[in-house]
DNA sequence: CGCAAAATAGCACGACCGTTCGTTCTAATT
DNA sequence: AATTAGAACGAACGGTCGTGCTATTTTGCG
């Protein structure tokens, strides 16, 4: 906390390797989690001494927030910017889905944060806590707000809940990660797909009315 | 490791003391997780020294799987077993969900080790993700059978993918999970059973075919 | 170059972790 | 009554953690 680097000036080489040291707490944090990233193992992986490392942020805290930062960035990069090149609506809402699902089978392999940070803070309040949950709502808003636009072009139904609809791609994305990093079910990525096919199928213009279960 | 209790012999009081112990730990895990429990901390709980609980176990590892255990076994008495007496087919199908609903609209508040585990083990190779894995097998298995049976009984689709529809039911439970535990989402349970509602629409017999998305 | 400021290193701390060991107390068996 | 097994305790060990100090090195600017 004593003295943390010039926040004002720029490319002073400290930014540099703050952001080189960022960038490899990420890597780190996907395998193994927030909770688990050390400053120790950071500084190890860096060939820095710990308090080398340290003074960079202040905090663990501070660290574990520039991580979460870090990685919505890199998702925004990925996932989100590139479909703004496609048109709005059902077009759009695919290829949200489809850059999603490119994400993801990746972190099959080396885990997500949004993930694993979601079990690590659920009962833990505090501004990690905060920044985690403020991404990953900024997230599946812009997909809530994709999938309200294909409604608006006509392209789903005049009635279909954006959220719910929003709410079941979420689940697809989660048993994904689940069942193929986890359990390691062969085959997870086509149920996916498959399943994101059957939402699109229900919602489109002209499905017939919801199921209503007896009793 | 050096003197474990007597495995054989029945209700030497150490028996009773160990059960409490793994009960009091598998509350404690699922509020910090299996890699948050400390043995520490649950001799705190149960007012005995570290070592006189250690003793029981031989290994925190073991005292993992014993929670692991225990959590399987109340999953089963709380959401498998009280089914069997719902006749076969979809009605078995939907109790099984009611159930299973019911145990995790509980665990918003308390948290599953079923999901903290898998993030947790999910690239810790090791007999406690072993055994994790196996008991979460053991009940999705149980979920897809429940499934084919219904199809076998005329109530869903004659070609109705069993395993592609457990893992989209999967998904709805994990998304519960995630929105309304992490994120405080309200509405998330209704939204959980009207996505269920869309996959026994989907899977019924009659309904009409797969979407096939465009490209 | 020279010098101030920033960046990094080194070291020590207190806390907590799982685990081991020797001991004590109690209860059942002989 | 003597013996033995089991349960629990308390202290300690080696390790890792985040963090705080104080030097020392490196950097960039005038």
């Amino acid at each position: 906390m004593r003295t943390l680097p010039t926040e004002g000036r720029a490319s002073h080489k400290g930014q540099q390797t703050k952001a080189a040291i960022v960038d490899a707490a990420l890597r780190l944090a996907t395998q193994v989690g927030l909770e688990g990233l050390s400053i120790g193992a950071l500084a190890e992986v860096m060939h820095m001494s710990k308090s080398g490392v340290f003074a960079h942020f202040g905090s663990r805290e501070e660290l574990q927030i520039s991580v979460i930062r870090e990685y919505f960035h890199q998702f925004e990069q990925e996932v989100f910017y590139p479909v703004l090149a496609v048109p709005r609506g059902l077009p759009r809402v695919e290829a949200l889905f489809a850059n999603w699902m490119k994400r993801v089978a990746v972190e099959i392999q080396s885990g997500c944060i949004f993930i694993s940070g979601a079990v690590e803070f659920d009962d833990r309040p505090g501004p990690v806590r905060d920044a985690l949950a403020s991404s990953v709502k900024t997230w599946l808003d812009a997909m809530y707000r994709a999938v309200l636009q294909a409604r608006q072009e006509g392209h789903l139904h005049a009635n279909a809940d954006g959220h719910q609809m929003a709410f079941e791609i979420h689940g697809l994305i989660l048993a994904l990660h689940y069942e193929a990093r986890f359990l390691n079910n062969p085959g997870s990525i086509e149920r996916a797909n498959t399943g994101f096919a059957h939402i699109l199928s229900r919602y489109s213009r002209g499905a017939r009315h919801a199921y209503r279960s007896p009793a």
